[in-house]
DNA sequence: TATGAATGAGCATTCATTCAT
DNA sequence: GATGAATGAATGCTCATTCAT
């Protein structure tokens, strides 16, 4: 019972689309370019996915889904609160450089770009956040602050991430340094705020 | 020495440009579109323009001369020099805010999907960047890692810059007091940062 | 002798069809469309129907169907001739100004543009006039050119009809006034016509 | 001083939309059919005409240009005012004969199929009406119906046009006979309509 | 019977760019 | 200097139709 050589269309697709995404940038991304990457026809993507719309909302579904993945599985568990809430940090900063096409498309595109990424969908999308919320709960459990820390940590680390992308950071800066010393900072700034603020 | 009815035709194919791209965005943007502004024909922005990667480069040119000259222009004789490199922040976060398609061709565009920026243009760029550097020498003498520090600066308020304008941040997060409070964070940091580090 | 519960798909099929025609017309009505309104395949369709021309062509037939069935089933008994004959104009009229999109693919499809109408279904077609026909010989038993005088009426019919459906009628015009004035004088002419010519 | 073999492109481009609209129709002409025929790239049709619309429109207002002018021109010094009527009625008819590619687009248009015609061309649309009534004023001038009767006219010639260019006349009727029979009809109408109503 | 996957050609429209004048 | 005519390739998307299963 053997596979078919074309296993998943959908998939293959799918895995085109990102590919190609990493080199052209979702403006310059065409549903022509596509059907050629992937060797069918256009209408056969329009088989699979309604418009163009949907095909990169299904991408950034699968963005979530892999990163909130890495997110949930980090072991850990002799790690202090502080550690853990660290390994977050490392885990989301090195999913968005290993894999900048779903970065791009997850955190990037501007609304009125493109059709509204559906609600249902955005709680996976916010779990991410969450994730962040709960580590500063449990390494900065006396304040309160949680949700408004989540989002300065998420910023810097978003900062550091589209800036390096887009090849704007001095070479002269030792990438690894840079981000470690961030998250330092990152994290002493987190304990303060809870303890303090 | 008369001029010639059309002033300058060079400055009004950007002005133009400009005034379109504040309102449709780099993407939308077309030469057409703007022959037709201009009322010129098409030609004529070729005449100026080699081609329009080399007009979109004179648009990011412009960006950071407006941008750079708010920054130089900061009236603040009787600040303090962490005053000041607060002014500078404020500046920087409120032109990025203000012209939000300038501030995406100037820092989100990935190099390798358009001809390079020319490396001559490049000064201006880091000039802004400067002006970080030195703010913090002022405010915190004794410290050394004013390049690494302004890295740092920029990057945040960079994150949340991008953030907002993509619609990302909570909309229960007050957009003002958010960044004032990072303000506030990064401050502190960069004090303790050449104080200490 | 229990149906199958899809009591009969090509039964359903031309429902959906027609009343698809109705609100779209036939240009932008397509074979997948019609396939989503029935909730079959697209294969579903032409294995009903060899392609879309012979759907059409029930279509066209079903109009004629009900039209002829309208005209026949007029109850007049105790009606004059020529009361009757001017009921069967209303009958007619009334018909094409309620399915309009019946009318065009029933009159107004020109036969170089698609398929023949299968020879056979003509007879049904050509039904309609031949009411026409007999009205006029019992309304004017004397003349013999009812052949002549039916088509005479009907062009005339047809013309309001379609320049009504056009939109090309000066809305001061009432337009019940128009075609019973237009009626009138069809009468007027059917009888002179029969009686002297 | 030669002409470039392309002598008006232009002109070509109405040209051959005009021979493609006899055999295809309205529906199935597309831009790029227009641009194989002429010769040309798609994107010179679209310098010519903003859209596919406007192209069609301007051969709307060429085929009223036409259809008026030779109305307008009818040289019958001696011939008296019913005469004259029916003249016009002739190079109606005839003009509609001639070039059912215009007639469709002039008067079989269904207004919801595409961008209005614009207002300011409708004046020379309704000169052909103009001219009727005027016809009629002199043909029976105690009546005051001229709008109403030159409406019954038009709508009389217009069914006959339309169905003998669908040919759904019965072949076995002599067209000329036909049409000069519904005239006589018309004619005969239009007085008593005047002198009466 | 009925399906669903796939195709290739087509659609209107826009684009950056060229080039003779 | 500046124009305007022209191109060829591209865009997202829809279509009627086929065919192995």
């Amino acid at each position: 019972m053997a596979f078919s050589p074309e296993i998943d269309i959908r998939r293959k697709i799918l895995d085109e689309t990102r590919r190609l995404l990493i080199d052209k940038g979702i403006n310059d991304l065409s549903i022509r370019m596509i059907s050629r990457s992937v060797g069918c026809s256009v209408g056969t993507i329009y088989f699979y996915f309604e418009n163009k719309d949907v095909l990169v909302h299904a991408l950034i579904e699968e963005g979530f889904d892999i990163m909130v993945d890495r997110q949930e599985n980090i072991k850990a568990e002799n790690a202090t609160p502080s550690e853990r809430l660290r390994q977050l940090c490392r885990v989301y900063f090195d999913f968005a450089m290993e894999n900048p096409e779903y970065y791009e498309i997850m955190f990037s595109l501007k609304p009125e770009r493109m059709a509204r990424y559906p609600a249902e969908k955005y709680r996976k999308a916010r779990r991410s956040l969450e994730l962040f919320e709960d580590a500063i709960k449990d390494a900065a459990p006396h304040g309160d602050n949680s949700f408004y820390t989540s989002h300065l940590i998420w910023t810097f680390l978003h900062g550091i991430i589209t800036l390096l992308q887009a090849e704007r950071i001095d070479r002269r800066i030792d990438r690894s340094k840079f981000v470690d010393n961030a998250l330092d900072k990152i994290m002493h700034m987190c304990l303060r705020e809870s303890e303090v603020g």
